[in-house]
DNA sequence: CTGAAAGCGCTAACAT
DNA sequence: ATGTTAGCGCTTTCAG
């Protein structure tokens, strides 16, 4: 088997001109039906692979979408990347994936990288860093359409996916109140993107209106992860006036929590209860089940997908805004 | 700003020919210092961005690796290729992530896409079906190295690298018999990988060499998910004869297990003693936390590499296999 | 409906 | 050390 078939190799087989394979292959311009044929089934018959290569340079695009997010260990990151690829491909699209480690230095390379490859398009959720700058910008002026979920830079300029975070922190809080909790405690992030001072501001306002006292505190700050969760919760059972209940800004937060109560005695969700965001299958894991405000992935998955490719086929930027609506899923820690 | 600049426009900017910006910018051939200098200076300043699509076109080959797996939502095909992207990148090359979705067709279809994006070598865990042939083998006609991990077609003559399964099984059902437990039972995978097959083996060679029966009644299958292991748990303790330890060929298995027991009141690891595979990280959440067989990810990630760089750089394909020894994390419940 | 010509941006090989 | 030439495989444009 020769290493590589070009359209040329067919051409000449049948005696054509490879110009003609060209179109028969793609479908495009006009070609005899009967020729048409004949040329597929050879091209079929000496194995012909398009050379993708060739075709992105030539058309001066490659068919290919990237996603940059700051991990994929995350579940949310992962399912997020695993249900966009799916659409992408069958859409015919290739997908690229970057991990930008939440380091804002490494997000402006992979940005370089990908202008360099010409992607048609990009998906992104930013950095923990990217905050007050947005180096996805430099993207317009080489007419690469690009959308953010969940996390965008304050201010961007751009499509976005995002999340009501606030309504989210704010229907949690209120399911706690609704099943007798009154010393409602917050586990926020270090960072200050909106997500996070949002889903604060719904704690916040919920407290209000729910007639609860807002005490500085019954917040505290926590890492990503289920140690940190764990910690924080040891930090809070020990004040003098423990809350009986916990809302977490992630669910591995939530179980880290969970982990502290169970360990210390604590009946969940008897004496406190706790929820977190995200709708991590780790979740179901624990027990009691961790209540959790669900995002809704393909949802987000769905909307980025649509807000890229209307970019895409319209050749024009848009700046729209999605907000997707979160849903506390109800499992046994509330 | 020009929407594109070339070596062309560096070029004439400076008033050179564009083979010498080239070869400058590339740090290949031989051009003064001094005027590498300078067209480095200006290619900055143009902000020019290499063409990847004409390079990798010109080149004949991207610089761009494939990793083929059935999803990213389980925790260790994401954990896998979220740290072979980190490795392939700062080595310099680009990523291309595929799921196979664990169809075979699928898988196949990936396959061709590879070799129109003339992938420089690809890593791949193959799906549940493909066993018996191995599609990934007409990459060979294409030069094309590829090294499969984990999952493997039955006899495949390519780079492996793989788990010791069986002494995973059975290290993992002596311990269980160490802590004094005689009745182990195993919930095996439905589907003639040798990953399952091994473990399979493992267990029974561990029974014996403990002097324990092997009894046919012990042996369950489930799928991958925690409620399967929840219902074989079920359908395990209401034997007659009901087991006091059992392995679960997954932790989300093992997980739902523990669920199961726990509803039922059963003590673990006291009554009844689990142990899983994949040092899955919900195994953390539950409680008691479950003792896993671990398969160290790093090292598969670094073996898949360096097989795949190896080949790539001499331009020959090795069908090298390598075991990586797997080793018991003692949690809670053993 | 088919063919001929041209060129995308880059780099290897050869020439100066 | 730099320039010239040629061409990768494909597709668009124009001619017939």
């Amino acid at each position: 088997m020769k290493s590589t078939i070009t359209i040329k190799d067919v051409a000449s087989e049948l005696g054509i001109h490879h110009v003609t394979v060209s179109r028969a292959l793609r479908n495009t311009g006009s070609v005899k039906q009967e020729t048409r044929d004949l040329i597929k089934k050879k091209a079929n018959e000496l194995g012909y692979k398009p050379n993708r290569l060739a075709q992105n340079f030539r058309n001066k695009r490659s068919h290919t979408l990237a996603v940059v997010v700051p991990n994929l260990r995350s579940n949310f990151f992962s399912k997020f990347v695993s249900d966009f690829m799916e659409i992408a491909q069958e859409a015919g699209y290739s997908v690229m994936i970057f991990q930008s480690g939440e380091e804002l230095n490494l997000e402006k390379e992979i940005i370089d990288s990908l202008i360099g490859y010409r992607v048609a398009g990009v998906v992104a959720s930013v950095t923990k860093d990217t905050i007050y700058e947005n180096p996805f910008d430099i993207l317009k002026d080489e007419n690469i359409p690009y959308v953010f979920f969940d996390r965008a830079p304050k201010q961007a300029k751009a499509a976005q996916v995002l999340v009501n975070n606030f309504q989210g922190a704010y229907d949690a809080v209120t399911a706690m109140v609704k099943s007798g909790k009154k010393r409602i405690a917050y586990i926020s992030a270090h960072y200050q993107h909106k997500i996070f001072l949002d889903r604060l501001a719904g704690y916040k306002q919920a407290l209000k209106d729910n007639g609860l006292p807002y005490r500085e505190d019954m917040i505290v700050k926590a890492g990503f992860f289920m140690k940190d969760g764990f910690g924080q919760a040891k930090i809070l059972m020990e004040k003098k006036d423990k809350p009986d209940g916990i809302l977490a800004f992630r669910d591995e937060i939530g179980i880290g929590v969970i982990k502290y109560l169970k360990k210390i005695g604590a009946r969940i969700p008897e004496d406190i209860a706790v929820v977190g965001f995200d709708n991590d299958p780790m979740g179901l894991a624990c027990e009691p089940e961790l209540t959790t405000v669900q995002q809704s992935i393909p949802a987000m998955v769905a909307s980025s997908f649509d807000l890229l490719l209307g970019q895409i086929k319209s050749d024009k930027l848009s700046f729209e805004k999605m907000i997707i609506e979160p849903k506390i899923i109800y499992r046994g820690s509330v």
